[in-house]
DNA sequence: CTACCATCCTGGTTGC
DNA sequence: TGCAACCAGGATGGTA
């Protein structure tokens, strides 16, 4: 489920309350999420300092004092929250427990297990399988309009899909691709090659807003996703055309009765929604 | 290269 | 109300 933005809420809410602390406990409670966990996983966490987290694309890094960096993934259906109470039973899907020096336990809970957990040196994080080829980053500065441009040329694919290739731009996800398109008014089905100059241009633009907007809104929240500290994302009810088939896209003036509203079609395997009128 | 499909897995929603 | 089918924010690997 999470998104970029989503990932750096979480991100944000784990570096406020485990970045400079020691990590005295680790409990895996079974072998594997989409791969195995890191062998040895809890002796090697334990008693390292937390000096640092960030984030890349959908990926948390919570870089360790020996220089390691643990690399955690949400998959559609992570969370990781803290909780206070160490007396608390273990929830159903509770896969790791990460106890700091101040008792506070932060808990990744992933009932799809689509997610992963990674442990890797940090200076060849950028040469990990995980992270080689994979894009800029959309709120980075690498990220302009002749770069996108550049990245989109000649592909024969709808810029939907490309939008999705995390090796053209790292962190977007069904939704926002969404939202991004509508905003930059060009169709999901339009192949990638042609956008180009001033459209690649305004499709930055809107990528980059609907990002930020909706960080500022603590993510979106449709059914599992919560904060670090269990609060909800509200930017769901800022979606102009995700999950809105047949309603009316923002500031629309024409009949939904006769023009049907927003569509939704399926573009490999996903659901794509758009308003036919405003996005060519 | 590209398009399409299935796969991993659980749980919430929908429709009969 | 019960149950089955379907759908979901991601990523990957296979096939044609």
């Amino acid at each position: 489920m999470p998104e970029l933005p989503e990932v750096e809420t979480v991100a944000r809410g784990l570096s406020s309350t485990l970045e400079g602390r020691t990590i005295v406990k680790v409990r895996q409670n079974r072998a594997d999420l989409r791969v195995p966990f890191p062998e040895n996983l809890p002796k090697r966490l334990t008693g390292r300092r937390v000096t640092h987290i960030g984030r890349r694309a959908k990926y948390i890094l919570i870089t360790l004092d020996d220089g390691n960096i643990l690399i955690v993934h949400l998959g559609m259906s992570g969370r990781f929250m803290f909780r206070h109470d160490p007396s608390l039973p273990l929830l159903a899907h509770d896969h790791l427990v990460i106890t700091a020096d101040d008792g506070v336990d932060h808990v990744l809970n992933d009932p799809r297990r689509f997610g992963l957990v990674a442990l890797v040196e940090g200076a060849k994080l950028d040469q990990h399988k995980l992270f080689a080829g994979m894009g800029p980053e959309p709120l980075g500065n690498a990220f302009d309009g002749p770069t996108l441009a550049d990245r989109l040329a000649g592909k024969n694919t709808p810029i939907k899909a490309a939008l999705l290739d995390q090796r053209v731009v790292a962190g977007l996800g069904n939704i926002y691709v969404c939202e991004a398109l509508f905003h930059s008014g060009i169709s999901p089905l339009r192949l990638a090659r042609t956008v180009q100059g001033q459209r690649a241009e305004r499709l930055v633009q809107a990528i980059r807003q609907v990002l930020n907007a909706a960080i500022a809104a603590g993510g979106s929240t449709l059914r599992d996703f919560m904060h670090h500290d269990g609060e909800l994302g509200y930017f769901q009810h800022s979606f102009s055309v995700y999950d809105r088939e047949g309603k009316p896209c923002p500031g629309c003036t024409c009949d939904v009765a006769k023009t049907g509203g927003i569509a939704r079609i399926v573009q490999s395997g996903r659901s794509t929604f758009y308003c036919p009128r405003k996005q060519r």
